[in-house]
DNA sequence: AATACATATGAATTAGATTTCATATGAATA
DNA sequence: TATTCATATGAAATCTAATTCATATGTATT
């Protein structure tokens, strides 16, 4: 283990589209069409990004006909997501994140 | 809480030179120079990304003389690297992350 | 009060990740 | 087997965050 395992686990994560995908996937699997539809962007767009988070086991794949359903490896996001929601409700009362507050535009 | 509370987080955490600071603070914490010295970079540099990562309240700071002492909030980071870290061991065992095998690549 | 030391800040540049768009692949159906 | 549907892939363009470098601020020391 060394420190670009983690950093580029975060990179992976640090993007909305695939924010989308993740909460997009929480409750059920679903298929790429069925994906894009929910996020409602672009289809290479979703592919690429879903390739991305493949990449790092942080989704997996399986293929039915001519199919490909997504779903997620909640071993490690759920809880991590989870950290993050209680970190900003002690930290970040005053709606940061959801204003400039922390130095970083939204999407 | 909204998408962009996460995928902000991910972001500011997605960067080698912020792990790097993270891992310094995680046993004691420090001055400024001390960081500098230790991560081996130019001072802006970690000026300016200790100033985002307290943005967001991962690091904290306290003033002492003309010092100024970072120090690690552990209570969010800490578990997430250890997410992080089983989670690489169980899907990251062909040295992923370590080489070009995420589709990344390493610093 | 002038100087030195410690650190922060701003703006231009650079680097790296996402987007876009055209095209490829692969499974099913006619 | 030709066509369609579902999805992936590659490369160029675009965006965004990190880096760089010059300068500012703030605290202590002389």
């Amino acid at each position: 283990m060394n420190n670009n395992t983690y950093y580029l686990f975060f990179t992976n994560l640090a993007n909305p589209l695939k924010m989308d995908i993740i909460f997009c996937l929480r409750d059920k699997e679903k298929n790429v069409s069925e994906i894009i539809k929910e996020c409602g962007v672009e289809q290479s767009k979703v592919s690429h990004a879903l390739s991305s988070l493949k990449a790092c086991n942080i989704v997996q794949v399986k293929q039915e006909g001519k199919e490909r359903i997504y779903f997620l490896n909640k071993d490690t996001i759920v809880p991590m997501l989870k950290l993050i929601e209680k970190h900003a409700n002690v930290h970040c009362k005053c709606k940061c994140c959801d204003n400039e507050t922390c130095g970083r535009r939204k999407k």
